[in-house]
DNA sequence: GTCCGAACTGGAAGCGCTTCCAGTCGACAC
DNA sequence: GTGTCGACTGGAAGCGCTTCCAGTTCGGAC
């Protein structure tokens, strides 16, 4: 497409040259830095314009000791938690975030062992300037990993063990007791849970507020089956709880994906939603206005998860002290509830 | 996390000095590159491993003009496109190819002004080594922009205008005739469909797949309306679909999506699926296994578009001449028809 | 007229790695 | 012995940019 196959770009030097400056002086109207004179730094914007000179990242990454990146890490048993449709959002928040800064993005997949050893080299080599981590499992050796590489990390989601100084989280108890508190005021009295990953804060916290919300209300049913956030996990779990409990008038999955795998199987058994079960999820995913019936959930909003990762890490970088940052869910009302 | 605040890391100088060998032969053996003595790689690695010398990647890109990273460029009208779990997977794919290579993937949402803006400095500016771009509208200026960045570049999916040289795309003329033929062969004559977007390649090509399996078949009914992948498209084309062509007794829906919102739309009109009205979906998401009912549908292989692009963008860019690559579709006959 | 500080200027030293190239060293056939 | 060839070796020249620092200019206060 160029006529010339590969001709050289111009440099610095060149631009300097034409333009009758000092490399240094070219440099400085670059970074737009003080102390040129208004002539210059018009000559050294004429030669770059004519010349079509862009300035060589790789140079000045070199130069200026910054890589001009932040990776987003996504841990996982499998490349296929990227099909939950939920890590798009963050990706998306957090790009958005980044438009506004000179920071590209670079995306992790620690979902396999080579993937683990990529992850462990980025951080070493201080391939880029700060990472954010999600959906750690309950001992990743990548917490601890990123905490002493010495890069700034942020964390998306409080990681089970250890105390990690910078993390945006959603208030996962609360939004499980709304969810909770919401069956009960429909009068529901044997509610069951289908629980996310138990070896992941947001699972346990999810059950938790199921459980405090039970207990509160002083109702004795107890009933919970664990899944994995899938769609198929919460197929398996709604069949065993059926298994269990047919008694049950209720459910709470600790996310749309298995609420939705849910009440297939509800369905399938013959029980009305929410007539003879109401069910309610977590996420407030698209997919949750597509159920049949749509369902009523906890929505947390993600895309600001992404957002305020990626400004917390910014923060991070600039040499600031973020503080870890909660942000509310809120129960959406349709029809499984 | 570490003792000091910043140490200073180790250079390949220091290496090369501790194993008492000059900086080339060092490096070599970095590389593993022929020509140095056993006696001397060992010192090396020794060195290595006693100072805890990591490679600089800037340092190395810039000396050997390699960024280390490929882009996937995803273009669109929102940043909410990644809410389509589509992405998830293309993304997916294209992150495990590249578990192989020492190369890593930034991402790149073209999605706002700011980000088109990006994008070409991204081009410009050689920050990384090759480029995918997915989901390019009609006359998006990225493809020209890629194009004549003289930057190995790979499409997803071919663009509108203009003739690309490498694409990976599947057969969606036909995998939208598989879905038509379907429908056909169930006995429905008045079959409509939901468009996807018109000034794309896909949604050209899924209609004009639709309308072939028609004419092939000798069936004069024609209804369509055009959607734009959303769920929320879907419903309003459902919608319009039934207030204009009440006698319909089949859609065949551009994407999963979109079918999911017709599906609601029936639902809610009281038609049954797919006693009254059969319905088929494209893509093969996760989501159309938990529709009410669940979603017959084209099939993609979606983790191999990814995979497969980035295997070819790194044919590419090991100056190799690739040919364009068309994947099969295959039809999943569930309940919707 | 002198002095001072603020505003500029550019030479030069990096940043840490790759790689060309001129050369050394032995082994081995002749 | 001599010549040849292949296997090593390391000095030095980059890659293209930033930035320290020593120095120059110049307007205005005194």
């Amino acid at each position: 497409m160029t006529d010339e196959p590969t001709r050289r770009r111009p440099t610095l030097d060149e631009v300097a040259e034409r333009a009758g400056v000092s490399r240094t002086a070219a440099s400085r109207v670059l970074n737009n830095a003080p102390n040129v004179s208004r002539g210059k730094r018009d000559a050294v914007l004429r030669a770059i314009k004519e010349l079509g000179y862009v300035r060589n990242p790789t140079a000045r990454a070199l130069a200026t000791r910054q890589a001009g990146a932040v990776a987003l890490i996504i841990s996982g048993e499998d490349p296929a938690v990227l099909a939950d449709p939920f890590y798009g959002q963050v990706i998306a928040g957090a790009s958005t975030a980044l438009e506004e800064t000179d920071l590209h993005l670079v995306l992790c997949l620690a979902t396999s062992a080579r993937g683990q050893t990529r992850v462990e080299q980025l951080l070493q080599t201080r391939a880029v300037d700060g990472v954010m981590l999600m959906s750690l499992r309950g001992d990743d050796p990548l917490t601890c990993l990123a905490l002493e590489a010495g890069v700034p990390a942020v964390f998306g989601g409080k990681p089970l063990h250890g105390q990690v100084p910078y993390y945006v989280d959603v208030d996962n108890v609360r939004g499980a007791r709304q969810a909770t508190d919401h069956l009960i005021s429909l009068g529901r009295t044997r509610i069951a849970t289908i629980t996310g990953l138990l070896d992941t804060d947001v699972g346990l916290a999810r059950r938790r507020g199921y459980q405090e919300a039970l207990t509160l209300a002083g109702l004795p049913f107890r009933a919970e089956e664990a899944g994995d956030f899938t769609e198929r996990s919460g197929m398996a779990a709604m069949e065993a709880l059926l298994a269990h409990h047919p008694d049950l008038d209720a459910v709470f999955a600790a996310n749309d994906n298995m609420a939705a795998g849910a009440l297939r199987v509800l369905h399938r058994a013959g029980r009305t939603v929410p007539a003879r079960t109401a069910v309610v999820g977590f996420d407030g995913l698209t997919v949750s206005e597509f159920t049949e019936p749509p369902l009523t959930t906890v929505h947390q909003p993600i895309r600001d998860i992404g957002r305020e990762m990626t400004r917390m890490l910014l923060s991070l970088i600039a040499g600031e002290k973020p503080s870890p940052l909660i942000l509310p869910t809120t129960l959406i009302r349709r029809e499984s509830a």
